[in-house]
RNA sequence: GCCCCUGUAGCUCAGCAGGAUAGAGCAUCCGCCUCCUAAGCGGAAGGUCGUGCGUUCGAAUCGCGCCAGGGGCGCCA
């Protein structure tokens, strides 16, 4: 619709120009906006404002040239000059009363555009290290990605969602080493468990099932494993260093294969967990992209060399440095270290390099706010590569904090207390956490109320919403139960009986969907979708109470059935871009 | 110290490529089920948009300073 009015001021624009009112090349293109309030319409334009300067004439005078320019529409019922010099749209009624068969008949596409004209995205989140369970914190950016990657496919992007599998690097030894030494406690040997190794629960799962399926075949004493380690920080000692020490004696005294071994369990263990617990939120990706076959492929040793020969690494202190100061990064990084092992950036480095490479038009990668300061210098790598850095673009999100009967949730990751996705999803359920996730801008810092969240009351924006749709299908299984026939066939007959404020309030709202949906794509805001959904909730709800809908007169009957129907779908559609369920029964 | 995010009603938040009287939900108060699910609806009350300048016909929205809260600044991942 908006669409539409925006043709007809362009065309006038252009009749204004030819008379040479206006400069041909200075025609800005024409903003149409939504009026907040309706009696300044259903559109307004500010054109002949902007114009003004330009054709040195008072912007209600100019509006009028561009009145009387429009060419002739069916949506428009009137238009008006209000204000300093808006020009105010007033749509017909038929206008809106052909949109129901429109949404009928489209049904689930309902909302969904070729605006993105297949372009290839790819859409990057979650990305936690398999180190251990996915906690709340994953959550958010796992929803807010879902439904942002979702929204671009919507207004028809081509889009790649893709995990990155940090599967190489420390973190993974230490994983590996922890496992072991909890299978050791198990075969009864006694040891202090490291400061910096993983503490949690889900640790000594997999060191049980090592040592149920294997028996003894991974012990070695811990007199052995402990000999020659560095002392930890408990004993006076450092704890990095403890923990790099007991990785050696692991790998030392397990050989490679066995210590492999070790290893892919812990790895596999973690990652088949996450995938499960993803999947049961309604996440799913086109690709895992392992880390190590970054290493392993060479393209990681490839970008340094690409680095290298551009002249933008030189050596320091024995490390290998990145000049990304050169690109307005606040300081050089390290690619190589002293050690010889190439750093995470480094590996960073080349899977960016990688997407632009697989010809991705435009990656977005979603990260917890805590990783801003990795922007520049990944924006900065791509560039020395030759890259055009403003195809990356990195959506931060800011943490949740949980809240209970009205107290923050405790939460640090290091002593292993942490509320998991899984417990998340298991208190409040998933169609809950999806919806409170991205209710907010993702740079917003969110309160995540628990108790809201599982109440089952109006308090409840989830329930709230469900219960709209909910009611339609309650109305209309009362409506077959009677053996009302609803012939959705007869396109707009009967529809000129909606005339009751309530019902073209509804209109309004179900014509705003495709801009909803436009707009919350095209600005990664999914927040604006569930913000609307709400008001789309509302209305119907206010319109349930007012009227009956299955009354005595048969042609204002059908059409009532027709707008919920209308109703239903578009409530459906929106639910199902934000990943939650939409329920026939509550 | 530097960088990022935030500051709008008692609380949680919309609004921010400048535009017409700043919105919603919760909480508070007053009403509405012999009628399609009251998991619902209506009404009232509630705000010098953190603060000071500036840009302009016009600023919650843009710029700069200041104040307050959160986060980040490793040869960690």
């Amino acid at each position: 619709m908006k669409i539409q009015i925006q043709q007809l001021i362009a065309q006038a624009l252009e009749s204004i120009a030819s008379q040479g009112v206006v400069p041909v090349d200075q025609i800005p293109e024409p903003v149409i906006e939504r009026t907040r309030d309706n009696r300044h319409g259903d559109f307004a334009c500010n054109i002949a404002m902007v114009l003004a300067k330009i054709a040195r004439s008072k912007p209600r005078d100019l509006a009028e040239k561009i009145i009387a320019a429009l060419p002739p529409s069916e949506l428009v019922a009137k238009v008006e000059i209000a204000g300093p010099g808006f020009i105010n749209f007033y749509l017909g009624e038929s206008a809106y009363h052909s949109l129901i068969p429109q949404i009928i008949a489209k049904g689930h596409d309902f909302g969904r555009s070729e605006l993105g004209k297949g372009k290839r995205v790819q859409v990057e989140f979650v990305s936690a290290n398999p180190t251990g369970p996915l906690h709340v914190g994953h959550g958010r950016g796992a929803a807010y990605g879902a439904v942002v990657a979702d929204l671009l496919q919507a207004v028809g992007f081509d889009v790649h969602r893709e995990y990155y599998v940090n599967d190489a690097g420390r973190q993974m030894d230490i994983l590996a080493t922890s496992v072991w030494l909890r299978y050791l406690e198990l075969c009864d040997e006694t040891l202090t468990f490291p400061v910096n190794g993983y503490k949690g629960d889900y640790v000594w799962d997999i060191a049980a099932t090592l040592h149920r399926e294997n028996g003894e075949a991974y012990k070695h004493s811990s007199e052995e494993v402990f000999r020659d380690v560095p002392a930890d920080e408990p004993a006076g000692g450092d704890k990095e260093k403890h923990i790099d020490g007991l990785i050696n004696s692991a790998k030392h005294l397990l050989g490679d294969n066995r210590y492999r071994f070790v290893f892919e369990l812990g790895l596999n263990t973690i990652l088949d967990d996450i995938r499960d617990d993803l999947s049961l939120f309604g996440v799913n990706y086109e690709e895992w992209y392992s880390e190590r076959s970054l290493t392993e492929s060479g393209a990681v040793n490839r970008t340094i060399e690409r680095l290298r020969a551009s002249g933008h690494l030189y050596e320091n202190e024995g490390a290998l440095w990145f000049r990304s100061t050169d690109f307005g990064d606040e300081k050089d990084r390290v690619v190589v270290r002293d050690n010889g092992q190439s750093t995470y950036f480094a590996s960073d480095i080349a899977y960016h390099m990688d997407k632009l490479e697989r010809g991705f038009e435009r990656v977005i990668d979603v990260w917890g706010a805590d990783h801003h300061g990795y922007v520049p210098r990944v924006k900065a790598a791509l560039q020395a590569l030759g890259d055009d850095p403003s195809k990356m673009d990195v959506l931060l999100v800011q943490f949740a904090i949980l809240y209970r009967g009205g107290e923050k949730v405790q939460m640090s990751t290091r002593s292993g207390e942490f509320v998991t996705l899984r417990e998340l999803r298991k208190e409040v359920g998933a169609d809950a956490a999806r919806f409170f996730y991205v209710m907010r801008k993702c740079e917003q810092h969110m309160d995540f109320d628990l108790d809201l969240a599982k109440s089952q009351s109006s308090d409840n924006p989830v329930y709230y919403v469900q219960y709209a749709h909910a009611r339609v299908c309650s109305v209309l299984a009362q409506a077959a139960e009677k053996g009302i026939n609803i012939d959705i066939s007869e396109g707009a007959a009967n529809l000129e009986r909606l005339s009751e404020a309530h019902e073209l309030a509804l209109l309004t709202s179900l014509s705003r969907y495709p801009e909803v949906v436009e707009s919350s794509a095209m600005n990664e805001e999914p927040h604006q979708l569930t913000q609307y959904l709400r008001e789309l909730a509302n209305e119907f709800h206010t319109y349930y109470n007012a009227h009956q809908f299955l009354v005595d007169d048969d042609a204002l009957r059908d059409a009532r059935i027709k707008l919920i129907l209308a109703v239903r779908q578009v409530l459906r559609n929106g639910l199902g871009l934000v990943g939650v369920s939409a329920p026939e029964r509550m």
